[in-house]
DNA sequence: AATAGTATTATGTCCATACATAAAAAACTG
DNA sequence: CAGTTTTTTATGTATGGACATAATACTATT
């Protein structure tokens, strides 16, 4: 009854996931609770805990005190995106990677950036606009405006060879963001830039990130067609 | 000097991350040791490794076994995307869900499939193609293919009442699978299905789930245009 | 000086124990 | 019986101590 080898807490997560697996425990079944796994396995009640947390982590169990811990009947699929800098994406599959400024200005702007931004409507920000290549075909277009009331040095940097994307996450703090992954038809300027055909089908990456209560930048990433986004479950 | 008021993992990390967002600790600087740490803050070792864990895991620090801790210099961003039934999905945003199956049969799929599912080229497999609504308007055309040999009772199933994407979630386990997203353009079909215009850029997801080393299940969604994926950073 | 072996060190984890806390269940009260 | 208080219980977390492990720094050897 005492199986003596489930002494660390990976091997116990093991188990209780071959035992999820094998319909031992079904979606929506409660287990049994951490002293008597503890027991049955041999092993501490804290090394069951760190086993279970990190399976309710992962969406696989539903823990609540009291309560008891039972296996997620929806279980919820995680799907964890790493978002780095583009330079890195790139160079990360092996290609080589370009970068060319577009546009760099000081502009008021629209009432949609200036309203998601909660800057005041009249007040002037940094737009930056920049084409990121891979292997010398366009791969990414990104369209920012930066605030400068919180990015400080931001108004001094040029953009030109170091893409904002890079340079804001080394000098730009935040604290919290929103980010949003959508699918638009390509205007012919986006067309023209990425060079594909107007109305192609891109992936759109929106971020907004924040500095406490003020906005520091609200990125617009633009894929050609093509483009996946991709990780494991 | 001891501040006494880090007695908790929540307020250690708190603490860590104010240290990080001020710049006391920039990017790429190494940080005190774990028994410093505990030593400044007045608690255990082991709560500050707590503390030091989590942000690990989301990618604020890097940690290494004798190296010590140190900030990301490249702070990757993970979005972290809960991908549950569209069902819930719906629901969730209090709009009413509405199902609708299209097609079921049972066929040889085409090569790309039994290809990226490593079944038998000349194994047929159950197809199940449905329509998912949100109050009433064709929210996402799902495009399944199921491989019954893994899911033994999938072939019993009708998918009339209950979506595919339902009925596997409780029924079907998985061991690991990929997911991507990626914008695609309407086929006439598939503008027909959702209600607009083809060529129209649509959200696509592509999800592959395992058993093991079988394929259990491919399924291809499409969301309608203006579909936005998002999450918190 | 290149190489192989050894010491050192910071993180990683386990343990027993203790207390905290949320929430369900039971007991109490009007 | 509805509403409130108390008890119980399972998870959540803090602690000090111990040992494991990976990776660097150091040292001896050729």
């Amino acid at each position: 009854m005492n199986n003596p080898s489930f002494r660390n807490w990976q091997s116990v997560q093991e188990e209780v996931l071959r035992r999820i697996h094998a319909r031992v425990w079904k979606p929506g079944d409660l287990i049994p609770n951490e002293v008597d796994l503890a027991l049955e396995f041999g092993c501490a009640r804290t090394t069951v805990n760190r086993a279970l947390r990190s399976l309710a982590e992962s969406g696989l169990l539903d823990r609540r005190r009291k309560a008891g811990t039972r296996v997620a009947a929806q279980p919820v699929a995680k799907a964890t995106l790493d978002i780095t800098v583009i330079r890195m994406e790139v160079e990360g599959r092996g290609q080589k990677y370009g970068y060319q400024r577009i546009e760099r200005r000081e502009a008021v702007p629209p009432l949609a950036i200036s309203g998601s931004m909660k800057t005041h409507a009249t007040r002037s920000l940094l737009h930056v606009r920049a084409l990121h290549m891979a292997d010398d075909t366009p791969y990414a277009f990104e369209d920012r405006w930066i605030n400068p009331e919180v990015v400080r040095d931001g108004l001094a940097e040029s953009y030109e060879t170091v893409s904002a994307n890079e340079w804001l996450l080394k000098h730009a703090p935040y604290t919290h963001g929103e980010i949003a992954f959508s699918a638009i038809s390509a205007t012919s300027e986006e067309a023209k830039v990425l060079s594909c055909h107007q109305n192609s089908a891109l992936f759109a990456i929106d971020r907004l990130t924040w500095d406490g209560a003020s906005a520091v930048t609200k990125v617009r990433l633009l894929f050609g067609p093509g483009h996946q986004l991709r990780t494991n479950l």
